[in-house]
DNA sequence: CTGGTTAATGAAAATCATTTCCATTTATTG
DNA sequence: CAATAAATGGAAATGATTTTCATTAACCAG
């Protein structure tokens, strides 16, 4: 139940940039707004379907990569053979996180850790790589890999 | 021609392990060893195939697996499709650095500037996340996004 | 050096996430 | 409400990667 029509955080920047505003899209923004992990496409499907079975999986697709090249999304490969999708910003500013992946179970932890002084670094790097290589950053992405806690037990 | 069957480098990990030292394993590394760029599996096909027509593209892949779970080799996504692949430590410590990845012409530029300041970072992140979240973490990866020189010239 | 053991391999087939096609639907605008 | 073009769904295509299985070859003991 994508709940009432009114006026919608999103709907700024998809009037914006002449895009249609459809019931699918309504509820793909939904269900990433609500969402707690990191959600593939088919997750996203499975979490429209009940209340709009009439969304089919394309439609999943082309809306992520919509969302994606807008922004919106933040799209990620943890190696598990599938792409992952992530609001890159609610109405609230929750937001900013980077991850700690297992490459024994492909567990991924959100953590927002050094958060400040990362930002200190990544500010600094930016500048400088955006004048070094004429190139114009509008993202970055940092994962550590590892082994979590659970994988450690079950090896020893 | 993977040059004179001497010891080499990697040799030893691979005994270590209990794996069998092979024509196309030694192919292959050679092939990374020289690399320049990124190269998929099928790129390192082609350049394994004029000196050892035998070696499958199975074979590649499987080995490339077997390097990456080893930690000789890197593997990334930079969002065309196919995973690429990078040598992780030569023989030579030219190693470390991070990626800059164009996102409209997936043009992928190294980089090493700002890795004092990003180990001292890192460094302490890691011990942090390690034991905040109990992971061994055995490595990194970051990447800037944006829209190179070239692609930028192009939009305007 | 040689034969035995078993990991490694190649080719073909299977998998499966994602994309493409195209006829149909529907949001938007006046 | 009608006109228009964007958006959509379902089926088919795509294409990278994986699996299967019969065959080969690396390695080791003798
Ligand atoms: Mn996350
Ligand atoms: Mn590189
Ligand atoms: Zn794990
Ligand atoms: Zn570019």
């Amino acid at each position: 139940m994508p709940g009432p029509r009114g006026p919608v955080w999103w709907h700024g920047r998809f009037r914006g940039c002449g895009y249609r505003i459809t019931l699918g899209r309504e509820a793909i923004l939904h269900v990433l707004t609500r969402a707690e992990a990191h959600l593939s496409a088919e997750d996203i499907y499975l979490k429209v379907h009940p209340s709009c079975p009439s969304v089919g999986l394309t439609t999943i697709y082309r809306t992520l990569e919509l969302l994606v090249d807008m922004g919106l999304v933040h799209k990620f490969d943890f190696g598990d053979g599938r792409a992952r999708y992530e609001l890159a910003e609610g109405p609230k500013k929750e937001g900013h996180h980077h991850h700690l992946v297992c490459t024994s179970c492909k567990r991924v932890i959100n953590y927002t850790d050094f958060i400040d002084e990362e930002l200190e670094f990544l500010k600094r790097a930016e500048e400088g790589l955006a004048k070094k290589y004429q190139f114009d950053i509008t993202n970055h992405m940092i994962q550590f890999y590892g082994m979590c806690d659970n994988c450690r037990k079950k090896k020893a």
